[in-house]
RNA sequence: GGGCAUGUGGCGGAAUUGGUUUACGCGUAGGUCUCAAAAACCUAUGGUCGCAAGGCCGUGUGGGUUCGAGUCCCACCAUGCCCACCA
């Protein structure tokens, strides 16, 4: 038993004054590698184990790559802004400043006590105002481009935060933080539009190796389709609405148009609308209902006739019926939808509910007993009779376009970002609102508008941030016209510093620039990108997005930020639960590290199973690896074990070189550790020694994934230099190929013996060899051999009838 | 309902990508050491029949392709994640 809590705190004293060991030089002759992990939240929860498990693979990663030769940035930093830390200040009357400080001392005593090799001097937060003034300057860059911009819009509102939420916090209809269903609410909100770069997130996916998974999450959480827009005349009336659909050859069995109860065209034509007052109601109910509700399939599809108003079919010049219907989406597009019954399941539904008409356009169903909602032949359609629904798309999209009344046009399931928030631990918005100036950016040179210290952040419950009952800060002079003015009280969301960090890191000090484009230049594009699943579609797509946006205003040098991307799984509590207090099945890694030592952390959580996948975590499990540490440096320290190093075991520390170099490489650190572990057993043979420098060999193997442990014992076999800027091994191929084999000898595809032989040997020879066996023979017996399948090096099957 | 995964011992998982199924670890059983226990070490460990040699079965189920399938194809079942009245 080795003393881990002794020999880990002396390394990482000794580490820390020792920058080469961690530090990444800005240029340098070697090549660059910039491997990054997800800047962590510092919750008052303290590091959880699945952090742990990620930074310790890509640490076991970042410190081989230091040892081949590479000029490694592995930075750190904190992710400090957002709701937990503003409701935990709220709860126990601590502010935000004070616990966020508490909870990054925690963090970093925590992450340090796992000697990871973090280039600490490059440690960033996100609230430290010599930060966030870029986070704002670069908002006033999209503010500039226009594509920053404030609207009235319906939010997801949170009643139990008391905040706006953006679409994808507000999955479900439920807020992400809280679970409490999400009401829809009509805020004035700053917004940033990402829809502009749709396209490029989708295109450029191309110049990327991210997972496959990710991918196609990225492109379908953008949703893009395309489809038809059909301009419907609103009867006796210039005005028209617009409908959006991919099945524009069901155009001719249209039976009402449908509009969402947000649609704006409904408030204008109320003058019209014969039964305003029912429609009216109808729509106040609507809008008050969650998501969830509304978009609940076993719902009843309701809504109401809004009489006094009629469209005109723009094909078949047929007067059309006009409703609403919650079902209808007003963000997506332009929420109205022609209802045609007959080839589509809600609109069927809906029809059978109120009587309204079934016209069949498209044969190949029965639609007496349910919509046909496949392509088929088109029917009753006039001159598009006989088509087939591809065809008839495409047709009638000309004829609209021909005709002016609408055309070919692409719909985004992505909506706008929802930029602001109504709460105080966020950056502020850097925005002055001036009565005769309207809204005005603060200037570059008055950044960063600095949140003030103040006693009184809870939210003020009327949908304003706290900021605006602080009246000294609000009350400021106008840039423009100096005039009397008031600050935007909104802040951003926690995405947005989280935005752009990765390029903080090349050039963490810098006062005037966010980065400097050399160092930019230099560390670009994140070599590896490692993170959760979860963040595919808010962080990661957001990350992108105002990465290009720079890259478009030519301040960064990449059009994509990270040329790899990988996730890691969650690690899940002991109950295969995910882990969380209200459960009581948290670990705390303090405990762990303790009791076994961060060495066999780190090396069970990269042995637990495959990296990208959901594993639960096994006490068992952890104290197999604290056992296999230990057997390690059982034998290191016994004299009977050194020697000479006989050919096989030659053989041995090849492969293994071959096989750690690339498993860790392809990110498989569960079978580089059980590689290791194999070796160990080998090593401890009866009468199996090892020369002095094969036992360093696997110690400069072993050293990135169980950094101390192997730097004590490098030290003990009277090394002087720290282990880690050792150059890594490297395997011979000869030495890797051995010079025999079990040859596989199967009888009609099942193993029925094998044989030791040397590589090289003819197929003649083999073939001889095999059929002379006893148990080959036995298993012939007076068949006739119908054909024999030799593969070189590998096996030999013979067919017999 | 759609999309993406996954399904291998008592458990976590491995399998050179079509070629020895179950590496490594956990657990379990037996042994060594000990007054005893723990730890450590050694041995065994898919099921089944057999004293044994050995046989048969076995990667969710059923088919298929192949000399040969955990791996490829088709259908089904189950589980997980993401999305979901998206028109």
């Amino acid at each position: 038993m080795y003393n881990a809590a002794k020999i880990e705190k002396k390394w990482q004293e000794v580490w820390e004054k020792n920058e080469k060991l961690w530090a990444a030089e800005d240029f340098s002759e070697k090549p660059k590698q910039y491997i990054l992990i997800e800047f962590p939240y510092p919750s008052g929860e303290g590091l959880h184990v699945g952090h742990v498990r990620s930074y310790s693979a890509l640490d076991a990663l970042a410190r081989k790559k230091r040892m081949e030769g590479y000029n490694v940035l592995y930075p750190i930093g904190w992710d400090a802004f957002g709701l937990p830390t503003e409701n935990y200040a709220i709860k126990n009357g601590v502010h935000p400043r004070e616990a966020t400080d508490k909870n990054i001392k925690n963090y970093r005593r925590q992450i340090k006590s796992l000697g990871l090799s973090f280039d600490w001097k490059r440690e960033i937060d996100t609230t430290d105002p010599d930060y966030y003034k870029w986070t704002q300057w670069i908002f006033l860059k999209f503010f500039e481009k226009g594509l920053a911009y404030q609207a009235e819009i319906p939010i997801n509102w949170c009643p139990k935060c008391k905040i706006g939420l953006a679409n994808e916090e507000a999955i479900g209809g439920v807020c992400e933080r809280c679970g409490a269903p999400a009401e829809k609410r009509s805020v004035k909100q700053w917004l940033l539009k990402i829809t502009a770069y749709a396209d490029r997130l989708i295109e450029d996916l191309d110049k990327v190796d991210y997972l496959e998974k990710i991918k196609t999450q990225q492109i379908n959480w953008i949703g893009r389709s395309y489809g038809t827009n059909a301009d419907f005349k609103i009867k006796s009336s210039d005005q028209k609405i617009t409908v959006f659909t991919t099945r524009i050859d069901t155009i001719f069995g249209v039976t009402a148009l449908i509009l969402a109860p947000e649609n704006k065209i409904l408030r204008e034509l109320k003058e019209k609308i014969t039964n305003w007052p029912e429609v009216k109601n109808y729509i106040n109910e609507s809008v008050k209902k969650s998501d969830i509700e509304r978009t609940n399939e076993q719902k009843e599809r309701v809504g109401v006739e809004v009489k006094g108003i009629k469209v005109i079919n723009p094909l078949n010049r047929e007067e059309v019926a006009v409703w609403v219907a919650d079902y209808v989406i007003a963000t997506y597009g332009g929420g109205a939808v022609m209802m045609v019954p007959a080839h589509d399941r809600r609109d069927w539904d809906f029809a059978k509910n109120y009587g309204i008409a079934i016209k069949e356009v498209v044969s190949g169903g029965d639609i007496s007993k349910e919509p046909h909602i496949e392509y088929g032949r088109v029917i009753n359609s006039k001159e598009f009779n006989g088509l087939d629904s591809q065809e008839a798309i495409e047709k009638i999209t000309q004829w609209l376009a021909d005709n002016n009344l609408g055309g070919k046009t692409v719909n985004y399931k992505l909506r706008d970002w929802i930029f602001s928030r109504q709460h105080y631990w966020g950056e502020p918005i850097p925005i002055v609102h001036c009565d005769k100036c309207g809204t005005v950016p603060v200037p570059e040179n008055d950044l960063p508008v600095e949140l003030p210290y103040v006693k009184k952040y809870q939210p003020t419950g009327t949908g304003e941030s706290p900021l605006a009952a602080i009246k000294e800060w609000v009350e400021t002079k106008c840039p423009n016209c100096q005039g009397p003015a008031k600050r935007e009280t909104d802040t951003m969301p926690n995405w947005a510093g989280s935005s752009w960090y990765f390029l903080r890191y090349t050039d963490s000090k810098n006062n005037n620039v966010f980065a400097d484009s050399k160092k930019l230049g230099y560390w670009l594009m994140v070599d590896l990108y490692n993170g959760g699943m979860e963040h595919t579609t808010l962080h990661l797509l957001y990350s992108r997005f105002w990465h290009k946006f720079l890259y478009d205003l030519k301040l960064v040098p990449t059009p994509e930020p990270y040329a790899k991307r990988r996730s890691h799984g969650m690690v899940l509590a002991e109950d295969n639960q995910k882990m969380s207090k209200s459960r009581d099945n948290v670990l705390n890694p303090d405990d762990i590290i303790e009791t076994h030592g961060a060495d066999s952390l780190r090396i069970y959580e990269m042995f637990m199973g495959p990296f990208d996948q959901a594993i639960n975590w096994n006490t068992n499990g952890l104290i197999g690896c604290r056992r296999f540490l230990d057997r390690a440096w059982g034998i290191f320290n016994r004299p009977e074990k050194f020697g000479s190093t006989d050919e096989s075991a030659e053989i041995k520390v090849h492969q293994l070189i071959k096989r750690i170099s690339e498993d860790l490489e392809a990110m498989k650190f569960n079978t580089a550790i059980s590689a290791f572990m194999e070796f160990i057993n080998f090593w401890s043979e009866k009468d199996r020694t090892l020369s002095k420098k094969d036992a360093e060999t696997f110690l400069r193997l072993l050293a990135p994934s169980a950094p101390h442990i192997c730097e004590e014992l490098w030290f003990s076999l009277g090394n002087k230099k720290s282990i880690h800027l050792e150059p890594w091994p490297q395997y011979s191929l000869e030495m890797v190929e051995e010079g025999e084999y079990d040859l596989i000898i199967q009888i009609n595809g099942k193993m029925r013996d094998k044989v030791r032989i040397s590589k090289g040997l003819e197929r003649p020879e083999i073939e001889q060899l095999v059929q002379a066996r006893d148990a080959v023979k036995k298993h012939i017996g007076d068949k006739e051999v119908k054909k024999i399948i030799y593969v070189p090096d590998r096996l030999i099957n013979i067919v017999i009838f």
